[in-house]
DNA sequence: GTGGTCTAGACCACG
DNA sequence: GTGGTCTAGACCACA
């Protein structure tokens, strides 16, 4: 898979990285089961640290995203992801809020960041609907 | 208006503010004109720096959300928010694209996901006015 | 003479008043020997402070733009002002220089600043060539 | 790079920063993509307070001069500066405006002035390269 | 070691 | 009293 990493952006880098395999996994190009390259591999062939790596993978795996095995590897969880649960969606609201906040503020109707959700959505698509 | 912080966040309080003022306009409790506090005084209210309440209002004052007048003193900026342009919507798909994909990963279905947005965006509606 | 204030402007309002004073000096609006209104008046008239006011006479005054006379009030200053001498210009170059390196680095070519201070100097037309 | 700040001036420290780095661009003594001293090491050769040289470094940023790069460091903007537009024109003019006016009160000519603002050209000529 | 954030306290220009 | 500037010192996240 490729890897985009943006090195001026504010976004810490591992946080990058996490996005760019959950952005991977939601477009099925990883699949449950897949491995994933290990630490050092990944980190050499980016050209980043070791622990910009690894703080990223053991975010994907605290959240479900990942398995690491000492033999197997670091592999996609084979069960899939977590399901969303109340919780979950809790601090989805809450990260979203500020970005509807400003939205309204500049006159973005409702309908239009619906249909520019779903245009991400589209983006995804071939999904699991 | 109200200011509610939480100091535990990792969000950066500045940001925080940032965020609670552009709520306010949202939510049309702070109309274009209202003014604002003083970086003192809000900032001896809230119980933090000075400083930190200037870092906000700056970054407020370059979005064009408020104006720092040598009269008036601190207001909402009286003729509105900049609307949306193109670039604003690129950055808003950009900021929003990891929380859809996460929901994908979590199986929250398209209809669902833009289920949550129109609820965020009713909380901001039956404002006083 | 139309006073035209931003008090908005990152500039003192005291600057700006001296500014405009000069301009309607260079414009001719105002010759040598017209009267300006008083501090009080002017102030008034304005809606800011007498200080403001008297702070920007007083440095009108200083470069020689105006006197201030205790009967006859404040006049343009009947035989001219100060011509440019090599201290002036000395601190002009140095006023100018930032302005003239920025340009550069944004690529404003020689020929396009000096047509771009030309067209300045047109809107003072009728001057004294 | 040589900076050379006068504490004496009424101009702000870090704008002295930020004109000086301008002014090496203009010169190409600082070429795209060459770095900058760290905050810190800066402030502690210049001798004065790491904020300070941030709060220039921001503005630099900014304005699109640099870049602050999580893995290099601070460089000069790769792909340079971003070239006037109109709208930099038109503040460039508003911001010449006032000089302008005060070399007409003081008898400058049109073609002296013209004949200054090449002459500041010229010492960004003749450059190393 | 880097930049980012926060605090605290001080002086000054402005109005 | 206001915001703007500067200093000093501290902690943390990041790489």
């Amino acid at each position: 898979m490729l890897i985009n990493l943006d090195f001026e952006s504010d976004e810490p880098i591992y946080q990058q990285l996490v996005h760019q395999i959950i952005d991977g996994i939601a477009r099925k190009e990883l699949q449950p089961g897949d491995s994933l390259p290990s630490v050092r591999s990944l980190a050499s062939d980016i050209g980043i640290n070791l622990h910009t790596v690894n703080k990223a993978y053991q975010q994907l795996k605290q959240e479900g995203f990942i398995q690491i095995h000492r033999q197997k590897g670091v592999v996609i969880h084979p069960e899939g992801v977590p399901k969303a649960d109340e919780d979950y969606k809790k601090r989805l609201i809450h990260h979203l809020r500020p970005y509807v906040a400003e939205s309204i503020c500049r006159e973005v109707s409702e309908a239009e960041f619906v249909e520019l959700c779903k245009s991400i959505y589209k983006t995804y698509q071939g999904g699991h609907s």
